[in-house]
DNA sequence: TTGTACGCGTTATCAA
DNA sequence: TTGATAACGCGTACAA
């Protein structure tokens, strides 16, 4: 467990009979040091294998580049977001800290982990917390917090959500329009942003004049949720016409369940998703979905923190990212 | 971009008109400070909303607990591996520092990037370097480096690997016991953790007198790949009665276009994944394939970090984890 | 318990 | 360019 001391300025400037700062002056790229002096001082740090302190670095600094992001390394979804937060950032010169929730760590104590690397601001990607959760962890936060996912407009943080209430709305038109009227929404109850996603197919069938049907899943958030509905309701014979899932894994299982067992999709069921993963556009998938943008969910979160950094009084946002719909061959008219 | 300054441990001695370093000794747990101090210190920090500072600390502190764990967040059997170290790190009182590896950052700069945090060893999950890389980036590097994926026996680096050589041999065995001759290797030239079970499947069927036949896929390691490679096989009318994937998500793109054009599976085409992921016992796909445990796997390479670190002069091991045959209903006698 | 004092590696400011 | 000096937040040794 012992830490072997590694090279500091001080050991560079030893070794080269330079002084300290000249080093740092050097290393931090300031104008002054001569361009000798700079090659030597280089040469000397990557010789040695010289590697800047962080901690150090951090406690003397006024300011800090580093933003933490907080996420679930095996949700669906949010492996992406994450992967297009680092490129967003560093557009701006900023620098990602990941803090994974894993186990039984909480996001309190994820973000509690970010503070201490005294972050400048947290990302929550995908986060499971409530409005009010969220509020207040905000609101015992010391630095700006932007949730990316879910959350409702709010004076503590920022939200920045694809809009899955408008966007699964949509998808019921559609459906009605290809003669739907017995539709299905596969729940996940634990999952957060399938919230807004939910009041859109409420929303949209009480306009229609249809009567809503909502089939709460298990609490897995992955394909095992949407197979255990389908294999409910093949058993019960009570199928609908359409099915509207939470996201596209959900969706897949579900359809995974249904071929199976000989349903043909979409004559007899049709099927829409949540996220266009990857995995939609599969030939033998095509699956018609809503497209979640996460290059534009990444960089409107970065855009939000940056914003709230620069301007300490600035109010928090909240963004609604556009989620098309992408007709692909899981849906069309509805049988009769 | 301004840094809020935080509550430090002079703050709440100041308030409470205590010294630091009583704050210091009840926060560190020491015995010394009185119950009543204790508690008086304890709801100050937390009233003020103290978090120590995790840059300060390692600036003080000799030795870290904090490992630093480098992976890719849109892999497919990562994610799982990441999580299971949280756990096996938590079990050792040790902490995980992530660098995700996106976009155009290499595995040397995510290493760098924690050597500059102060990690007391580093490990590398799934990583796409070769071995001469890993023993390069090892050397290179002044704490003990962990490959887990991928690598060979090493003077510079730990390995722990699952057996993936043995594992698919396993599996052509167990296909040729169904009797089928005609077996297809899916290989994903790109992901590294591949190498070795191409080797198992040359070795297998080299010893079974057959002739070996490998189809290199696209350069992504997911169901992208092994859909191409059967859209290609349907072209030319060429399907092999057996088929062995790089992973669990090749082969289920595989499966997909096999099922999308009618061709039954395992009647026709039987399928071998590798990774078991939750995705292989779906209902509907129940993919035949050799479980890597990633529990395992985490466990192995934390311990091998600990042993390093523990005896400096230690050499470094390779950890070879079991990958068991599972057999589900992607296998079946081989069609005449 | 407290005060005093130092050091960790770095950034930063001054005057020489 | 350099040297002197201070500061960041914390851990720790020592004497009172």
């Amino acid at each position: 467990m012992e830490q072997r001391r590694l090279v500091t300025m001080a050991d560079i400037a030893r070794q080269l009979g330079v002084s300290r700062q000249l080093v740092s002056a050097v290393l931090r790229d300031e104008s002054g040091p001569s361009a000798e002096a700079r090659e030597r001082i280089i040469a000397a740090a990557r010789q040695l294998g010289y590697r800047p302190h962080a901690g150090a670095q951090a406690l003397r600094r006024a300011r800090s580049i580093d933003i933490g992001v907080v996420f679930t390394p095996t949700h669906a979804a949010e492996p992406e977001i994450v992967e297009s937060v680092y490129a967003a950032l560093a557009r701006r010169g900023l620098h990602a800290v990941l803090s994974a929730l894993a186990g039984e760590r909480t996001t309190g104590e994820a973000v509690d982990e970010l503070l201490g690397h005294r972050c400048a601001a947290v990302v929550l990607v995908g986060s499971e917390l409530s409005h009010l959760e969220l509020s207040r962890l905000a609101s015992s936060c010391p630095v700006p917090l932007v949730s990316v996912g879910t959350g409702r407009r709010s004076e503590a943080y920022d939200v920045v959500v694809s809009a899955g209430e408008r966007g699964v709305a949509e998808a019921v038109r559609h459906l009605i329009g290809l003669g739907h009227s017995e539709l299905l929404y596969l729940d996940v109850p634990a999952m957060r942003p399938a919230r807004a996603r939910l009041r859109g197919y409420r929303r949209a069938m009480r306009t229609a004049g249809l009567e809503p049907r909502v089939a709460r899943c298990a609490d897995t958030n992955d394909e095992w949720a949407g197979a255990g509905v389908a294999g409910l309701l093949l058993e019960q014979g009570d199928l609908p016409t359409g099915v509207l899932a939470a996201n596209d894994r959900v969706a897949f299982g579900f359809l995974q369940v249904l071929r199976q067992s000989g349903v043909r999709v979409p004559e007899e069921v049709s099927v829409v998703g949540f996220d266009d993963l990857r995995l939609a556009q599969l030939p033998g998938v095509e699956l018609t979905t809503l497209r979640q943008d996460p290059d534009a969910m990444a960089e409107a979160a970065v855009e939000a923190a940056a914003r709230r950094l620069e301007d300490t009084g600035a109010a928090p946002v909240r963004i609604l990212i556009p989620a098309p719909l992408v007709v692909r061959r899981t849906t069309g008219p509805a049988r009769r």
